[in-house]
DNA sequence: TTGTCATGTGAACAATTATTCATATGTTCA
DNA sequence: TGAACATATGAATAATTGTTCACATGACAA
């Protein structure tokens, strides 16, 4: 049953056969996969890359953000909430003011390797 | 007169000006962090994760990949073209068969440095 | 050359998403 | 308490993007 709805939603036929098997067993779990994807859309946005590299050199409120991108409050409240349920950015509050920062060590790390990929290009 | 624009577009006031002049400085060109979202943006849909995942695996067909992740033909050979154009993967003709394989060897670090931050969340 | 097979691709459509606008929340200070 | 300020947020809009459909291209074999 399986094999006949893969068969009708892709209009091919397999080729190799033992390839796709043996592809098929070392592939993680679907949800797995979901959140990896997840995880790199929230660092595929110019905005929120901005925002991470800011934080990353010093912990900044929404405002001093908005004035550094350019862009308005609201934007910058919106992209940090994404960072936020990505568990990329933590905040404080001091008063009026609501101070952000990093809340992972790997945000560096991720960017680094994007970059050697970027510059050997 | 720039001042002034950012101002305008910003609806708030500078609150830590020297932390902002700071992280300024500190900021890659517009450029880099551009490209840099542009290679996540490629990163961040699941089809793509799942290619990449399997041709780290093995060498393979489109017919194949179509057939393993059980969509169109025409949905895969779209994907493949975007991970192309990002230097991701490379591929080589055998007749009537297109063979798909990685291109880079950072995209497994890429995907471990996700998967940590997965993982400890 | 003609038919078949694997893949590539343009256009249309559907779905997702970033930003804006208006307004709400929460804190401080007078 | 009430005014002022920093931030959050829902709804609407605009832009981007993934998939499908129909068809084009390129290779091989008869």
């Amino acid at each position: 049953m399986r094999k006949v709805e893969a068969i009708e939603r892709c209009n091919c036929d397999v080729i190799h056969e033992d390839v796709v098997n043996h592809v098929k067993e070392q592939m993680p779990k679907e949800e797995t996969l979901y959140d990896l994807a997840e995880l790199f859309k929230v660092f595929g946005d110019s905005t929120r890359i901005k925002i991470l590299w800011a934080l990353d050199a010093a912990e900044m409120c929404v405002c001093d953000i908005a004035v550094l991108l350019n862009m308005t409050q609201s934007a910058i409240s919106h992209q940090l909430r994404v960072l936020k349920q990505a568990k990329l950015v933590k905040n404080r509050r001091d008063g009026k003011v609501v101070y952000y920062s990093l809340d992972d060590e790997h945000v560096r790390q991720i960017f680094d390797q994007g970059l050697t990929h970027i510059n050997e290009i």
